[in-house]
DNA sequence: ACCCACCCCTGGGCGC
DNA sequence: TGCGCCCAGGGGTGGG
């Protein structure tokens, strides 16, 4: 569910709401939540208690809390996760999965996940940059992303543009609504290939997705529903920018023709047919 | 290197 | 009210 902009929000809330502060004790409620943490639950708990959060950083789409034993606790939301930061007096949430309470007595930490696509663990000696994300690409908000090179890797692939979108490796944190909506903007269908592109039209491209994620991040985030909301419990306003992504039928806003939706690796993309004009030659 | 199908889950919306 | 489908912002895997 959560892509860059709403994963962005999150750690920023964790930054102000964490860090700093230590662990007391860790509840897992759920064992799937810590399934990618093959020691087990219990030593995820014993990894955390006592320590110290130093930071709240993210990669694409994955966040870490760097922690003063110089471990990272690690993260990625999937489609429902959220995290928290609740009074201890709050209710269980139907979908808590882990609890962290903090030696302060202040607010909890609190993983709630309602389909458990989402996970968290402990890395080793990650806290610069867990080894479980290091094939994660930097994503263009980040300063020091390379245009050059991104530019250039992109018209080397041999495949459409939205799957390069989407490929974290090449460039992180666009999922499938901020895929739709840069190609929305760039005007090129989905299935445009890679090596079609000149390198100006994917400087173009990689311009769109920074005006889209920057935009979507100012607002908050999408939030369709009140499965992605901040720290705070609070629900970005994005979705009512959206020019593509989920409007089906409805008119372009650039030239009245109604969004099309196509199926796409088992999923939906949403296009203009007229902006976004589908290739005759497949990638 | 890439593509596809399929896996992991729960729940909301819809037609019947 | 219930049932069976389809759908949903994620990634990972294994076979072709």
């Amino acid at each position: 569910m959560p892509e860059l902009p709403e994963v962005e929000v999150v750690r920023q809330g964790l930054q102000r709401g964490v860090a700093g502060r230590t662990i007391e004790r860790v509840e897992v409620s759920h064992p799937r939540a810590v399934r990618r943490h093959l020691a087990g639950g219990a030593d995820f708990q014993a990894l955390l208690a006592g320590r110290t959060v130093t930071a709240a950083l993210r990669r694409g789409k994955y966040l870490w809390l760097p922690l003063d034993s110089g471990d990272a606790l690690t993260g990625h939301l999937g489609m429902s996760g959220q995290l928290l930061i609740v009074g201890r007096d709050t209710p269980d949430q139907t979908h808590l999965r882990v609890r962290f309470t903090f030696t302060d007595g202040g607010r909890e930490l609190r993983f709630v996940d309602q389909r458990t696509f989402g996970g968290l663990l402990v890395v080793a000696g990650g806290a610069e940059l867990p080894s479980t994300i290091a094939h994660i690409a930097r994503d263009p908000l980040d300063p020091q992303f390379d245009d050059e090179a991104f530019v250039a890797r992109v018209r080397r692939k041999r495949t459409g543009v939205k799957r390069a979108l989407l490929d974290q490796g090449l460039i992180s944190g666009i999922g499938n609504i901020y895929a739709d909506e840069t190609l929305w903007r760039a005007r090129l269908h989905g299935e445009r290939p890679t090596s079609q592109l000149t390198a100006t039209k994917a400087r173009g491209l990689l311009a769109h997705a920074r005006c889209v994620l920057r935009c979507s991040l100012q607002q908050g985030g999408t939030s369709f529903d009140a499965l992605y909301v901040s720290t705070e419990g609070v629900s970005g306003l994005f979705a009512r920018s959206l020019n593509a992504y989920g409007r089906a039928g409805e008119p372009c806003p650039r030239c009245g023709t109604p969004i099309r939706r196509e199926s796409f690796m088992n999923r939906s993309s949403f296009s203009c047919p007229r902006c976004q004009v589908r290739p005759r030659a497949r990638p």
